[in-house]
DNA sequence: CTAAGGTCTGTAGCTGGTACAGGCTCAAGG
DNA sequence: CCTTGAGCCTGTACCAGCTACAGACCTTAG
């Protein structure tokens, strides 16, 4: 056994980043923004990681895969650690991001529209005459 | 009549921003980057601008409400500039585009749609529990 | 003449990271 | 024992796409 000196494996920030899939230098872009915590330090000042690390990290990782700004994750996660959170507020945080994302996917399907409709009027041709060059200097 | 001294009115930047609608430092900001070009000076170094800029930075504008990227409006810059862009290329410009914006609609949809069902299970009430919290703590 | 507004420049800030450089430290191999 | 490579530390710069501000100059109306 490698670690008989040592009762418990401490992990270390690469083993935190290949534990979480998070990129090695967003961990300490987390810690210095105040989503991460900052971990105790071994002597030689290498940080110094648990298993809950480990958990908060996945947790901002799966807000973040779901689209909530860093902001909104600081308000998801000081719910949370002031552990007296509840339902009622959780879901007003992710209900405000749910009208965002709603928004951006209308913003965009309007783009797609105006978009597909305009290229589907296009020759394809060597002629300079285009309907997406007409539509971008069309005198309004 | 006020400007009976000069034949035509002469445009300044703060005429540009008004007449487009666009920010008065993002004129200057896409001079730098190369989208839109020098302009020449009055004698007190003043930028002075024509039609053909208030037409070129429509052109930007509309193409960035369509979602094209700076990159990307650049390069349809660089073909009409050309003056010989052809239908084809232009619609191969848009075509990338409009697979980037579809592309976007459907993460978009992916997070609108796990939020919602996460969201819709939740009591809303004064408890601790709640799925959203859950959902982000999962045990993977 | 003066005061308010416009314009000039360079630079800093925003979000959400990513990627160095330059210096330490640690572990294994020869 | 020494070297070599890997890992970690810090600070800083960079990306898009702007936005804003400071400090200096200029213009224009009253």
């Amino acid at each position: 056994m490698k670690n008989h000196h040592r009762s418990v494996k401490v992990l270390r920030r690469g083993d935190l980043a290949k534990l979480t899939g998070c990129n090695l230098e967003t961990i300490r872009y987390y810690e210095n923004i105040g989503v991460m915590p900052e971990p105790p330090r071994s002597i030689k000042n290498y940080r110094v990681y648990d298993d809950s690390h480990v958990a908060r990290l996945r947790f901002i990782m799966r807000a973040r895969e779901l689209g909530f700004t860093l902001d909104e994750v600081r308000d998801l996660l000081a719910l949370v650690d002031g552990g007296a959170q509840t339902c009622g507020e959780v879901q007003a945080l992710a209900n405000a991001h749910l009208a965002s994302v709603r928004a951006k996917i209308a913003d965009l399907k309007r783009i797609e529209h105006v978009l597909s409709s305009t290229v589907a009027q296009c020759s394809g041709d060597d002629v300079p005459e285009c309907p997406v060059i007409d539509a971008l200097t069309e005198v309004a």
